[in-house]
DNA sequence: TCTGGGGTCCTAGGACCC
DNA sequence: TCTGGGGTCCTAGGACCC
């Protein structure tokens, strides 16, 4: 946390309805939806009618008759966001990405180089807007949660800068709502108990927000009302998961459409896992049922893996568990029915980290050639790494060099 | 009008080890 | 044989975010 307000979160304003606007000129100032089942993003036009993303296209059409619909181009947005990721890049290196659209930016080590934060955030402004075409909020703050309350209030189109002596003015009136963290079921239970604004929240006592929330989530949310969030804005996050679903209609699917389902989602993940260089410990096949409720099966693997076929076989394994009843084979898949099937790779270490573990038989085991390996992963990966490494040497055995961990990006 | 697709983080119980 | 604390890992589920 630094003393003067210095983190700034950038967020793009209605992000894919904006690129059709941008890239189609009958589009502006009228009320745009991206996607036809489902609202991708809505124009600021089509939210003054109540249009909000997430919202089924139906209920949309309704709210707003006239709006325009258009279908998601996404390979224009993926390269809309790259560009504007670019511009980051050319004001500090301190850049951590939250979504496509969305990151916080350290600009402490800028401001001899490029002015006051202030400034900074309204360049940043100015230069999306001419490199790339779209509008950015910008929030500026002294605290990454603090930045990014202020970027949504500034939407649209706008900045805020909160000075450390005026966070408690900014803070407290806005409601309970506005906290990263707080959703509709933590929402309702802090109204039931009538905290309604940031500053009830931060004048209610610890011990009864955990008793309410949790131990974690009611320190946690404590905390941000009075501002302490000492979380820097970290460059080097990597995904900690990948996957991928499908939701499926009203008709009912027989077991074979929905192995074939999930084991064509597994054969893609499996595939973009490759091609991130990256490995998986844990297989997780995610269902919901014709009632919309949801159940998942995961199972760890001996050792991480990007194998198609390793990874399809578990998902095809664990499918089963779930539509197998005890009225044989798909008994259940017939009792409960089946709306949506996924799967997710979790536990994602580097695929060259698993390589190096496995040199170990070929260098034999004296406690030189350990150590320097040892040492090797140290420079290399840091003390995550060095955890991992200590533990293959204390055993020495050959059944530890046989099951290599992978270790974290 | 019954509900997209991509993620993150946390909890709680059980197994297992020291 | 019974008892206990501390720690890690795994699994299933839930809340939340864009």
């Amino acid at each position: 946390m630094t003393e003067v307000a210095s983190i700034l979160h950038a967020d793009l304003d209605s992000f894919y309805a904006s690129v059709e606007q941008r890239d189609n000129p009958r589009l502006r100032n009228r009320p745009v939806i991206v996607g036809a089942g489902v609202v991708l993003a809505a124009s600021y036009e089509a939210k003054a009618y109540g249009v909000r993303s997430a919202m089924n296209g139906g209920q949309a059409r309704m709210l707003c008759p006239h709006a325009i619909v258009v279908p998601p181009r996404m390979e224009t947005y993926s390269e809309a966001s790259k560009a504007v990721f670019e511009v980051f890049h050319d004001f500090t290196p301190l850049v951590e990405p939250l979504s496509p659209d969305e990151a916080f930016l350290d600009v402490s080590g800028a401001t001899k180089l490029l002015g006051s934060p202030a400034q900074i955030a309204a360049d940043l402004r100015s230069q999306v807007l001419a490199d790339v075409g779209l509008a950015i909020s910008v929030g500026v703050a002294r605290t990454k949660f603090l930045a990014k309350v202020a970027s949504a209030q500034a939407k649209p189109d706008g900045m805020i800068v909160v000075e450390p002596d005026r966070e408690r003015a900014f803070l407290h009136p806005l409601p309970v709502e506005v906290l990263w963290g707080v959703g509709p079921v933590t929402s309702a239970k802090l109204r039931d108990h009538g905290v309604e604004t940031v500053g009830d929240l931060a004048a209610s006592g610890g011990a009864e927000l955990q008793g309410l929330l949790g131990s974690h989530a009611g320190r946690h949310l404590r905390a941000l009302a009075h501002n302490r969030d000492p979380r820097p804005v970290d460059n080097s996050r990597r995904d900690r998961s990948m996957g991928a679903q499908r939701a499926l209609g009203q008709r009912v699917r027989t077991r074979e459409e929905l192995r074939t389902e999930l084991l064509g989602l597994a054969e893609k993940v499996a595939a973009r896992l490759r091609k991130a260089e990256r490995v998986t410990r844990t297989v997780t096949v995610r269902y919901r049922n014709a009632d919309h409720e949801r159940e998942s099966r995961s199972r760890t693997l001996v050792e991480p893996s990007a194998s198609t076929q390793l990874l399809t076989a578990t998902a095809d394994d664990l499918l089963l568990t779930l539509v197998d009843g005890p009225h044989g084979p798909g008994s259940r898949l017939g009792r409960v029915g089946c709306s949506l099937i996924g799967i997710t790779f979790s536990g994602l270490g580097r695929a060259d980290a698993v390589q190096l573990a496995l040199r170990f038989p070929e260098e034999g085991r004296s406690t030189e050639r350990l150590d320097g390996l040892v040492d090797d992963i140290r420079q290399r990966w840091g003390s995550k790494a060095v955890a991992r490494a200590s533990l293959i040497r204390r055993s020495e055995g050959i059944e530890v060099l046989g099951r290599p961990t992978a270790l974290d990006a």
